[in-house]
DNA sequence: TAGTGGTCTAGACCACGAG
DNA sequence: TCGTGGTCTAGACCACTAG
């Protein structure tokens, strides 16, 4: 019962079953970490099963972070993981259409320019080239919700230099056009500047959250965008198991 | 090699390769979305090897939400995913011992009571039962690095009951003798109270970064904490793929 | 050196679901 | 109906490593 879940019901497969069986055992504390699991081929026996059925169980434990497997040495309970977090990130219209308020979008500025070396520093980014850099807010109702400040590398993603964003928000675009591979989130407090808190309507040195995401498609950066919260409009949530 | 670091390099086994090269395919757009993976069998002629070889680098891109595999009519590739993060979030002990500066804990009070209705609200427990609850300093070098804010569910950790935790502080002691199953995290922007201020020797009303967990194990409410950091002394750092 | 896990094979049967 | 993926078998060889 206690992977019900994290695996969908160990239901009909036997490798699910074995994976259920043993993932219970050490997440009731029966198998304490450095804990020996029986090797592959005494479960096989007990299962009355190959050894290939139990190898994929005990391989997507091993890759779960909840065993160790050691040649020679045999599989063994890793102590708890550093912990890892499966964090939704979702797009901000929805986000702000959940709290039952209208949203709208609103495209404050675009420059098209060679990126500089602060540019290159957000990006990642080795070599110089063109860049699209935009200034965004999202309203909930008449509020300001969040401000959106954003780089997109035009190399990678040259057909967004003809986009104006004036409709359509570069976040949603991004996601439909480009499939990304790697991305990188930092979430901090800052006090807000002058330019911040004119845009959320907020007094300057209020704390606000900010989200800085970027983001790589098969190892070409793409985006670099930074969100930034009024602190009483947003609190990011995660819920998730060990090593997802 | 796009997916260089996602598998620990395509290296030595086959079915990693398979996998390798077609997620590079999916990645690089040469493949979009709807277009049809070929057959299992075809792959194994193609890469003369088994089938089972094939499925289970499939069965891998499938996990990994590239790819959705519909019985009798393929594998497709899949459109791109709504975004999951995995979140690392380290002990605060080795988050500053990474920054070079020496670390030191402190227990700054310790009371064991019975539930108030505020503590079930933040355990989500239902029932009223002991508690433990734990404020805790953590310093970077001279600086408060960290104030710390725990409740302890005693019906669930019972021997937590005789600790006083003035050597250990309550994350390390919790993670080595309770495996968690699930946790949820929020993340948000505050003003500074008075009572914050003081213990971050900043001034009230200055920003900081809130990050709260709670834990449960085998759905048993184990633990809330709040870690309140000064703006400046931190920042969550997520890095992460598709579908981790 | 011997025993473990890592990988792979060449089959097999079944459940599902599109036609 | 019948081809697909889902699962499993009973072997096999190899790489790694503890003793």
């Amino acid at each position: 019962m206690s992977m019900a879940g994290t695996v969908e019901e160990g239901g009909g497969s036997l490798h699910q079953r074995i994976l259920s069986d043993i993932s219970e055992k050490i997440l009731s504390g029966a198998w304490a970490p450095g804990h020996r699991i029986p090797f592959e081929h005494e479960l096989s026996v007990q299962y009355n099963c190959s050894r290939m059925t139990v190898n994929k169980a005990l391989s997507q434990l091993a890759k779960a972070g909840l065993i160790e497997r050691r040649r020679r040495s045999g599989s063994f309970v890793r102590r708890p993981q550093s912990q890892a977090a499966v964090l939704e990130i979702h797009d901000i219209r929805i986000e702000v259409e959940a709290l039952g308020l209208p949203y709208r979008y609103e495209r404050v500025a675009r420059h098209k320019r060679r990126s500089s070396a602060g540019d290159r520093a957000l990006l990642e980014l080795g070599v110089a080239g063109p860049v699209l850099a935009l200034e965004c807010g999202h309203f909930a109702g008449e509020r300001p919700f969040a401000h959106e400040q954003r780089l997109i590398n035009l190399t990678a993603v040259p057909e967004a230099a003809d986009e104006e964003f004036v409709a359509t928000a570069p976040g949603p675009w991004l996601i439909g056009r480009v499939p990304w591979s790697e991305a990188e989130h930092r979430i901090r407090a800052v006090a807000a500047d002058r330019h911040i808190a004119a845009a959320l309507d907020i007094e300057t040195g209020a704390p606000c959250l900010v989200v800085e995401r970027r983001t790589w498609s098969a190892e070409h950066p793409v985006t670099h965008v930074r969100f930034t919260y009024a602190a009483e409009s947003h609190t990011l949530v995660a819920r998730f198991r060990p090593q997802g």
